[in-house]
DNA sequence: ACTAGTTGTTAACCACTGGTCAATAAGGAG
DNA sequence: CTCCTTATTGACCAGTGGTTAACAACTAGT
């Protein structure tokens, strides 16, 4: 029965969201919950619903930052000093490494368009992929199919669907990325 | 306070089965609940711990049946009057079309590795993968690279992951699904 | 200095979830 | 008429996301 702390730092925006993040690094979306939050925060959890409207807007916030990650690295890749053919895997190669190596996020970013379609994170997905399309076609001698840039694309992503499950980061898939990406780059580089 | 239902039918595992399958055609794996499997059947959601140990069990129990469904369909395309080119183009096809026909029972196949490790399912996976890789190698005319299945089939994975969200069912997607398949047949028919 | 309004926080509460378990009823066997 | 096994209930636990009345703390106006 007394309402507001005695008078300890005021709970932010910012405090929340940052430890959202820490937890999200290590638990997934569901194992992070308001309460942990809050506890960690040391307030209640429903102090935490007054900065947001709920507990996807928090998980929304931070996946800002990822896309921001996903997109640099790619472009890292595309800009690099080495020859098209090897920024190309490089890129792909960069995808899955982002994709293992940030798994909660990746899921939410990529993986549960589901429950709140959260407009935001499905444009910003969107831009990621015109992002790696453009990519892909900047580092080809000729012009490609945008159908064989987006199966590309969606192969890519199962690779991470897929491994995610038995590997904790990139480095424990980092040969069977090698050998997906080579795969992918004779598929591109196909001629009849 | 009155323990044992006067004397209506006797819950078996069969009926538990059934109404959860039945509820997980609709929903899925989060959104079928002990309670609402019990409500349903008009009895307590303990009565049914008592045929099963708990969640996970039902819906594995349910699953051998879905993995059966997606080996025979496959097996069915691969015996098919059609030309091996064609036939390889059906079982992409087929996979796909599974996936997408039975999305929740897919994700739980597939995709939900997690918390319950579950090897049964694990094995089912990995033998259908299996039959999913002889077939594919059967079907084609030279020798393939174990790593160039695996690809394949992650690809395939990726397209229903992805997909999943954007579309009901097979006839959805029905065009990307072609093509898709039209791309992977590209790929393994690569040479230098 | 007093008052009014706004802002931030708490804790109790809701309706759920999966899971456990003592109590107990029904039925069969001796 | 007992004894035992089987099946079932419903109360209970710990947890979830989310809501809200009450109230403290701060701010501005007079």
């Amino acid at each position: 029965m007394s309402p507001r702390k005695p008078s300890t730092k005021d709970l932010t925006k910012e405090m929340i969201i940052n430890e959202a993040r820490k937890q999200f690094i290590m638990k997934d979306f569901h194992q992070v919950s308001m309460r942990s939050i809050a506890k960690e925060l040391g307030c209640s959890h429903g102090a935490i619903y007054y900065h947001f409207k709920n507990k996807a807007e928090i998980f929304y916030a931070i996946l800002g930052d990822y896309f921001s990650e996903l997109n640099n690295t790619l472009d890292e890749k595309v800009n690099g000093p080495e020859d098209h053919n090897t920024k190309l895997l490089n890129v792909f190669v960069g995808y899955m490494a982002f994709g293992l190596n940030n798994q909660s996020q990746y899921e939410l970013m990529f993986m549960m368009r589901d429950s709140e379609i959260d407009g935001l994170s499905q444009e910003a997905a969107n831009f990621s992929y015109e992002k790696f399309a453009q990519s892909v076609q900047s580092l080809s001698k000729t012009e490609l199919l945008n159908s064989d840039i987006y199966s590309t694309f969606i192969a890519l992503h199962g690779f991470v669907a897929h491994y995610r499950h038995y590997v904790k980061n990139y480095e424990e898939a980092k040969d069977a990325v090698d050998v997906h990406a080579k795969f992918l780059i004779k598929a591109l580089t196909y001629r009849e």
